[in-house]
DNA sequence: TTTGCATTTGACCAAACGGTCAGATTCACG
DNA sequence: CGTGAATCTGACCGTTTGGTCAAATGCAAA
């Protein structure tokens, strides 16, 4: 048995484990998020990190393997900015800051946004337990801040949960749904700017206290 | 040539044709909008419809058919909404209105919204067309609206698009990622009321004037 | 009941897919 | 340089997939 890089769980990672995992997980990445689970294919992954597919196979145990390496290493980050809401801020500038954030990672990070939609999308079977585990119980802390901010009378009246569905679903859209965005606005390249500027606004109306 | 159903284009289609091509779309839609287009396959369809592979393609041409058939026939319905916004009307109550429609599209055709989420994730390459054309024209006509309501002082000032793009978002929400709605709410079915009663109040705080 | 078309089927095919394996090649290090 | 481990490859395999075809069966009208 000469298996490597795998096996050798125990040994630090080579120099060229380094680059080639890296430039698997990048190809991987772009092909899933592009194509899919089932629409991705080894052999184009493979051709399009510049390795052979059986030598793709040494550094990775499978299709199923891959997959699930970049969704596990995605949720982490998912879910951090949303537990870095400070429940001793000012719960405006909280909030509008957590939009900004994950405007930016839409922005930033496309291709981890779409390979998260296209999971959720088709069921999400793969990330189950952490939807009703790790995300629910950040979600629930979270509500209970936003309620408590309600409820002292710092903002206005809001459903904490549907609110961090649409704040969710308002920033993701413009990486999930980047094609239809691109064509009705008929522009190359969005335009975040005025996309971050009409999310502050409809949430700042939301939360702010109007004038008596 | 013996062939039939899809080449006698001319003549009325028989009881079982019609029969049977709503089972197919039925199943497809099924499939398509829960694995994806690369995800499902013709014999998973065709079992899940009663028929047989061979015979299924006797009323389809092939994959590629059924799905595009699937996709032209949603788009109409996708537009009819938008096009019914009336720029006579009371403009919150129009478009909140608009927002009540949407979220009932996605109560009641959760498949159809997945179906199109699919494929707009994934590029959106067989509609590529509509989007650059009905659907953008489409939009930009309401946007006109929407733009004159606001110089008219009847609401807040609002960027039309991103407006747009925020109902969509926020309403299909429900239905494209249905499991994490329900996996972070912890029920089983989702409570489209609260959900409702969310995005009226978002939008109407967003563009109701404020007292002064 | 006949007749002609519509419908259905089993058997089959080529291509694409995920994956395996024995062996060749390359690398790092003493 | 030598050596053993790490890396890489071509050839190959079983399965699944979309699709075809000739022939069998069902059906509806004369």
């Amino acid at each position: 048995m000469t298996r490597t890089a795998r096996t050798t769980g125990s040994r630090r990672p080579t120099r060229i484990q380094r680059e080639n995992t890296g430039r698997i997980l990048d190809a991987a990445l772009e092909a899933f998020s592009s194509y899919g689970y089932h629409g991705a294919t080894l052999d184009r992954i493979a051709e399009s990190a510049g390795l052979s597919k059986p030598n793709l196979l040494y550094y990775f145990a499978g299709k199923e393997e891959i997959h699930r390496h970049l969704l596990t290493r995605l949720l982490g980050t998912w879910l951090e900015p949303l537990r870095s809401l400070n429940a001793d801020g000012d719960p405006v500038t909280e909030i509008t800051g957590y939009v900004r954030r994950k405007l930016e990672m839409a922005r930033d990070y496309p291709r981890e946004s779409r390979l998260f939609a296209n999971e959720i999308v088709q069921g999400a079977q793969v990330i189950e337990d952490f939807l009703k585990g790790e995300l629910r119980k950040t979600v629930d802390d979270a509500v209970v801040v936003i309620d408590r901010w309600a409820s002292e009378g710092k903002i206005n009246g809001v459903d904490g949960h549907h609110l961090i569905f649409s704040i969710w679903a308002t920033t993701q859209h413009y990486a999930d749904f980047e094609v239809q965005v691109r064509h009705v606005l008929g522009r190359e390249d969005i335009d975040f700017d005025n996309a971050a500027a009409h999310l502050d606004t409809m949430y700042r109306r939301l939360l702010e206290l109007r004038a008596e």
